[in-house]
DNA sequence: GACTGTGAAGCCATTCACAGCT
DNA sequence: AGCTGTGAATGGCTTCACAGTC
């Protein structure tokens, strides 16, 4: 039951303080200021405590925050506390380079399963997984307790494979295809076109010169 | 000479817009009303006329906008009706999908060049381009006429590469490694973070419900 | 009648500035 | 003295609503 709307930009920014605190407690540091973090991170400080004050008080007034505890609860606040099982449908290029990327396992995203429908890719061995055929999807996201649904198809694919995930019971959807989906309201879905990031780029080296 | 501030927000969806019109126009659709675009795109009418606005009046009060004319104008306010020359550094599992990932030619990305550190990785193939050493980053840059520098290292060597980058002439750079780069003002810089997403997934399972 | 273009209003996120604590 | 936590002010994006045009 949420109370509070955060703001997503703030848990886009959890989520790189958590990385930076990660790397400050590597390095033997201890306490550390909101305007450490700012400066590390690239925000201001008012931002680093703004956000944080979203889910309590972690700091001491006159020193700062305890490194250790403060990323612990960024990692909790974040879900990262918690192994989430994840499915790949695509194993192309760009899911196949998901399925490999060490990221995910070091944050606690467990990628259990990769689906694809080319008879030359089913079989094949990515890591220690093997790439199994879709018809399984409904089967494994039980079995497997898969909670999140990764879409890596072409864009003709997206939505009927997106239907599929649903259906089974995956509950949130991260869409890597260029392809408006639509899900129910209670499903989480998040979309990452790379194309638009290049395309960003593009407009700002024109438009700024 | 920016005379107006274009909100990123707005570059971002008249991408996605310009996909939508693409697909329309193979179609053979040839008028669409911005409360088309916007049911297509998953946005309010509102918002796609006043993307639009910014960059001059393409409609006909009454009707609607020209398919083929509204895309065209929207692919030369992106600056993709040149080609930008791309350097890929890292050809580890990201770079190297980056490298083989078909969307980006398609949209006038010519993905030149690809580095790497990795003896094992030098002088592989991706597609019809081999990997070439770090060493001739700067060469490369000059010769081929290079304006977008891929950042897919890993962070420890983030910074270094792009430096490198910069100093070779590269005008942006598209950064996937998770470490804030600090870049001279003139540099327009772009950050994916491919983790912050699947985090921010997390966080919306759990703060959900 | 339908739909664009746009000022005004509304809303949300960031920044400011300071009281409060150590 | 230093730094957090936070109400108030600011700034910026989105939505509203309607005049203007076909």
């Amino acid at each position: 039951m949420k109370v509070f709307k955060i703001p997503e930009a703030t848990v886009m920014r959890l989520s790189v303080y958590s990385r930076y605190l990660y790397q400050l407690g590597r390095e033997g540091v201890e306490t550390v200021s909101s305007g450490d973090i700012a400066k590390g991170v690239g925000v201001s400080s008012a931002q680093v405590r703004k956000d944080l004050a979203y889910f309590g008080e972690f700091g001491t007034r006159g020193v700062g925050y305890k490194v250790e505890e403060l990323y612990n609860h960024i990692i909790k606040i974040l879900g990262l506390d918690q192994q989430w099982n994840v499915m790949i449908v695509g194993a192309g290029k760009l899911g196949s380079a998901l399925a490999l990327y060490q990221g995910f396992a070091e944050r606690g995203f467990n990628i259990t399963t990769v689906l694809d429908v080319d008879e030359n890719i089913i079989g094949t061995k990515l890591g220690n997984i093997e790439v199994e055929p879709l018809e399984v999807l409904e089967t494994r996201v039980k079995e497997r307790n898969i909670t999140i649904g990764v879409v890596a198809v072409p864009a003709s694919a997206a939505q009927d494979v997106t239907d599929q995930l649903i259906k089974a019971g995956v509950k949130a959807i991260l869409n890597f295809s260029p392809r408006v989906l639509k899900v129910p309201r209670e499903v989480v879905l998040r979309n990452v076109d790379l194309s638009v990031n290049l395309e960003v780029l593009s407009f700002n080296l024109v438009f700024n010169s």
